[in-house]
DNA sequence: CATGAATGAGGTTTCATTCAT
DNA sequence: GATGAATGAAACCTCATTCAT
């Protein structure tokens, strides 16, 4: 197999674009969700531009009219994908509620979040091995900032101020913190599982990895 | 830009096989160890053969004679790298010394340990993009079990009959989140820094973490 | 698999020089015979100078110390063939019995040395491909010929002092004739199964070969 | 002589595609015939990519694109190949002559194809050395049959009513035996010429071979 | 807006052969 | 006499990208 990645079956999934075309908008999405999962699947180095218009149920040479190439296009991927977790993070409201079912709620939502998008995981891990070169490009970087932060600076102030939890805490830290603490488990998670012999993600250890999570975060946080 | 891969200079960093030739051992780990940086910087995909070949200073048909091929390389590059931090860890002897520093211990030795290697991290995102499919290769995968699980069920247990732990805290779990905080840290250092606006790498960013690390974890276990 | 030859497992079948080494003339014997079986599978092209020495269970570089190289060594194993079959025909003494039983021998050894010798058919057809180019190489070619055209002639004449055989026959036109009859349908055995759909190497398919080929061959000699 | 193959010149025979591009059956087809002779010339293995791409006047990406490896490549000229002489044999009409007449004109075509078209025996050769393994790949390999072989059988049946053949001839069987009379005559030529140290290829020898061959095929068929 | 055909550069791998012991 | 290590050349094949329609 003299071939650079593993071989690979190409077929067209699910036809995104089953306009009879001429319909750029939808067009337009059809290439990024089909890049999408090529870019989450095989990085960017692994991912075909052929088996992107494939899977998009379109030709090749769209990709290039719509992109230009494929790092642009790796770029309009990872700044969707940005842009899915921002909305979802913005509909949360912690600020509405008691501090301690707050962070319940931000930990539970990380964790469902990336379980519900493996894809954004992957896509961060090729992202940080190009050295945010894309990220980089993206012109307002800015709206990638995590509204979170300022609502968990508001939680833990509200917490501290109710003398439930610790001062001190940097919300930059820990919302890094309450991150890592899913996205380590779930993107390692055949190394971990490998390793462990254990199946990481059965059901059971599901829901005892985010018990686990949640009693970490908050049996640092109470006082 | 005819070329899968971003462009990149290739020259030979430091021929690592500076023998006359006729030194098996030393040849094999030349190849392993410009493997090691290779595949570390650019990932399986996008690693290249002949630069492997410059970085070790050794004729691109020896990695073939020695590994087969790249995937086989892989293979072995990965496991060295466990190799190195299992040797490293069976060098902490946690159960000597008291609970909480012996906690101390562990979160500085990982965040240590990765600062130091981080082509280790950049490897461990590779072989989770590939599913684990070289580990799962491996013949004795039991030995890449970390020692630190056993040493940290036993210190979780002197920590708790002293009454300073809390109960009920599975090693493992514990494990995985003090490796989480560090990896996720380091390895997705570029887009934190990058959405952040802040450098994560600063001496002291880093020395911060540290600190925030070690609270959590010991603020978490402490009665 | 970027591969050019189709994918073989290399495996010592036998090594056939399982003497302690220094033993010069069994040597050369049994990279001659590995040699053999390798040119025969894959032909020239396809024959793998690290596949004979394996077979042979001997170093790559003695094939070099005897043979010089590849193309030098398939003319060794194609003068080795040919001394095999001249050998056998030698023995044949076909002026000594009636002619038409000598037909019948003559086409039956034919036939069967054929069958016993595959290799030998396979080893003529790629001879045939490159021109002859190591036969001409050869020193006395002229021993390459077959004692049977000589014998052929005599048999043929015999029958036809005797009335039995037509006149007129050209023994080298026989000859080729008779070759041609076992020879192809050996040598084409798997296109000509796949296309008709039969196993021509079934016993009774066999059977049936060797009655047509004498009695065509008779047939047209016989008044 | 580090190359694998006897050396050779690469140089484009005749650009078989002078289209401006833009015509896929024609740049097919020149791929086809430009493979048909290098198969010929130098077998599987000892073709090359580059030099068929060459001949056809094409790139050598083309190839792939169009036939995906070159062991299909080779499948298609092989399919080719045999569409042609069956197209031929079509146009012969055996069972509207006489009997007699019409095994003469198949012996003569067959001998007239092979010369006319020496690379079908050679694809033979390659084909049968792999085990045909590209012909049982192709789909409908019954049309590979010959339609000669029931033209065969009738004209057989015909000269037996007509009390001029004998009975009891397998029309397969003889059809093997006439094909191989000619096939190995001619696939056989260079190593025979060098062993009989005669030129079978004179103008005198071919008149002669096919009156042989025509004799002996009457000879034994005529009461 | 959309597409099949075409391409140059470069990637992995293989091979016959030689070197140093 | 015998061997494992090493090599340069070239083979097959892939890929991102562009051309012509």
């Amino acid at each position: 197999m003299p071939t650079k990645e593993p071989k690979r079956k190409m077929r067209a999934i699910r036809s995104v674009a089953d306009n009879g075309g001429r319909n750029p908008a939808r067009t337009r999405l059809a290439i990024i969700e089909a890049a999408t999962q090529e870019f989450a699947e095989f990085g960017i180095g692994g991912a075909r531009i052929d088996a992107i218009a494939l899977r998009a149920g379109l030709n090749k040479r769209l990709l290039y009219y719509y992109f230009g190439n494929k790092e642009d296009l790796f770029q309009a991927v990872l700044e969707r994908a940005y842009e899915g977790i921002r909305t979802a993070e913005r509909a949360l409201h912690l600020g509405e509620i008691d501090p301690i079912e707050a962070i319940r709620k931000l930990v539970a939502f990380t964790w469902n979040y990336y379980i519900a998008h493996p894809e954004f995981l992957s896509l961060l891990n090729s992202e940080n091995l190009h050295r945010a070169s894309h990220l980089k490009k993206t012109s307002n970087i800015m709206e990638m900032n995590s509204p979170l932060v300022q609502a968990l600076d508001s939680v833990l102030e509200h917490g501290r101020a109710s003398r439930l939890f610790r001062s001190g805490v940097d919300p930059i830290q820990l919302y890094i913190s309450i991150a890592a603490l899913s996205y380590f488990y779930l993107s390692n998670q055949h190394t971990l599982s490998a390793i462990f012999g254990r199946d990481l993600r059965a059901p059971k250890a599901e829901t005892e990895r985010l018990s686990h999570m949640t009693e970490l975060v908050l049996g640092y946080l109470l006082l």
